[in-house]
DNA sequence: ATGAAAGCGCTAACAG
DNA sequence: CTGTTAGCGCTTTCAT
């Protein structure tokens, strides 16, 4: 910093305020500055302002990498952080690393504000964040206290899904749950109570999943194993929805003629043009903005309770959704294609 | 940290011999600071710990947070990393954000090195970065000079699967490329090398793709739109074949009794069950070890030019390939369930 | 094992 | 607009 300002003949001081984007500098000024930067290659040292700005603009994101629904998330959280002058700094959350590893690691960087992905932590690694500085969560109600909320209300989006199939004229409806997080119950409960409401009480059908391809695949495998279908699946993410779909398709059934398929959240994953899932949306872009400026106010020292924010899902229809046939499949003498063959991943 | 020195009655050096985990304190004395920064919530801030110690023992990576490769590819070099001491900064190159300012952002956190995917940079933000510091690459050779390559060469890759298919007794074998980047380049002479070394030159049959599903998919529509499929197809990577599996399988076709298809990095979602692909490894944990080794040893100083390390393909064969069926398809009349209806995808 | 002193690269607060 | 002074939280060196 000093080389740039010795070659244009400035102040170190004025070549902060320029990097910066701070008044006082002319115009002319500036312009020599960053060019001198440019041909000097020099960078400010990330570490040192934030050293000497007490207060960081960082934000912390710890994220699952293998989640579409986050992926998409993620990518809308740039655009939003920059609207209010923020940064982000990704933890990835993978298998080869303990959660509580990648918390501390990402204490250290000291972030003036997390963003967390529902339950992708325990309540232990939870709150050892929440200790140390305001927690934005999204998606999902966790236990822990002082942490804002933005979510979609699952229950209510899986009625979206649940009616609209309803409405097509199915009646045998077979839910894929989550893993038993906070989530993955309210989704469920959404399930149960359009069932109930729509006089098909007798007819829940509860299967367990776990929020991935493989669990949609697993389900099926359960289904195909009762030798009878229902006219439609309704998944509880886009991930188990699209497990669902490709191993139907591999058992020789056609969607939606022979079973139609929601899925939830609308990631770029039921987006392919192939899978075309009908889906809840959960309008990503819109959350990331809420999010970063729940943790703008926070890190500007608002205190108050958790609040929570509430953005309200919507149905996208697709084709993967239609009226169910009038007769029973012909053939319920499915096609076998090595569908099930295996009974787990390997490693 | 003056506090936790405080608390137990020691000197603030102390402190940091503790956490820096070097001789000198006694085991007594370590446990009565790790315990007491436990009890305070102490963390080391590592934007102080960066600056003082000059050099960085950072390595930023900087990823495509949808590339299923990638992915695995990123976790696999957290415990790599872990064994040569070094600390893992993320940059996320994602839709929304341009890769220049990704690429200053992270250099503004001053790693000591920088591992990047093939071609997932423009060679103008590349040149930006190993102006400043080294590079690892990993999987394509750029034009970049100076530069470290970690590669799986993809035309060997490519030749085992198409061998493989040969031997199955395929002679109808289309392959469909990557985008017009370097790896791409060799993916596709090893297919026309290896056509051609069958005796299959008058068979080759070229197709683009982009890497993605959705590549797969338009890949598979035009196939469809000829009226006469191959009775195997090799794509450049997993998520295309993914896209050409499904896209198969709503057009009623079986995979593999009517097409075979093969994929390529052996990722996670080519082990998906249901997809269950026969496909070409990339050893991403050895090569996220050489990476890491290749960086440290340039952080250590090491000049010398750029290396080229290469880490042999390996075929997985699983259930998408078997031989080909003697006859000709029974019906060409394929189904249509909507596959082909959308020409794009949408927002 | 400790304490004192210096300084990493930057920003902030002030008087010019 | 410039220069000075101070200091962020840590590591390092050196003498104790």
């Amino acid at each position: 910093m000093d080389d740039v300002a010795r070659r244009v003949g400035v102040s170190r001081q004025l070549v902060s305020l320029v990097f910066r984007d701070q008044a006082g500098p002319s115009a002319d000024t500036r312009d020599k500055v960053l060019r001198a930067a440019e041909e000097l290659g020099y960078q400010p040292d990330a570490a040192a302002q934030m050293l000497r700005r007490r207060q960081s603009a960082h934000v912390s994101v710890l994220y699952t990498t293998g989640s579409p629904f986050e992926q998409d998330f993620v990518r809308d959280l740039y655009p939003a952080a920059e609207e209010v002058g923020l940064v982000l700094v990704l933890g990835a959350l993978v298998p080869t690393r303990g959660e509580q590893e990648t918390v501390e690691e990402m204490l250290g960087y000291r972030a003036g504000a997390f963003i967390l992905f529902g339950n992708n932590l325990s309540d232990g690694a939870l709150r050892r964040v929440t200790r140390h500085v305001p927690v934005v969560e999204i998606g999902k109600a966790s236990a822990a206290s002082g942490t804002d909320q933005v979510d979609t209300p699952g229950d209510r989006g899986i009625e979206l899904a649940v009616d609209h199939l309803v409405e097509l004229g199915h009646r045998e409806i077979t839910f894929i749950g989550g893993p038993d997080l906070r989530g993955a119950v309210r989704r469920r409960s959404g399930y149960v109570r359009s069932m109930k409401r729509q006089g098909l009480g007798d007819k829940i059908d509860l299967l367990p999943g776990d929020y991935t391809e493989e669990g949609g695949w697993r389900a099926v495998r359960q289904l195909l194993s009762r030798g009878h279908l229902p006219t439609a699946i309704v998944a509880s993410n886009d991930p188990t929805a699209a497990g669902v779909a490709v191993t139907l398709l591999r058992a020789g059934l056609r969607i939606p003629e022979d079973v139609s398929v929601t899925g939830f959240d609308d990631s770029w994953l039921s987006r392919l043009p192939y899978l075309d899932l009908t889906t809840v949306r959960q309008d990503t872009a819109k959350m990331a903005r809420l999010a970063l400026r729940a943790a703008a106010e926070r890190m500007g020292g608002s205190q108050g309770p958790g609040r929570v924010i509430t953005v309200a899902p919507e149905l996208v229809v697709r084709s993967s959704t239609s009226p169910p046939r009038v007769s029973e499949p012909k053939r319920l003498q499915v096609r076998n294609d090595g569908v099930g063959r295996r009974s787990t991943t390997d490693a």
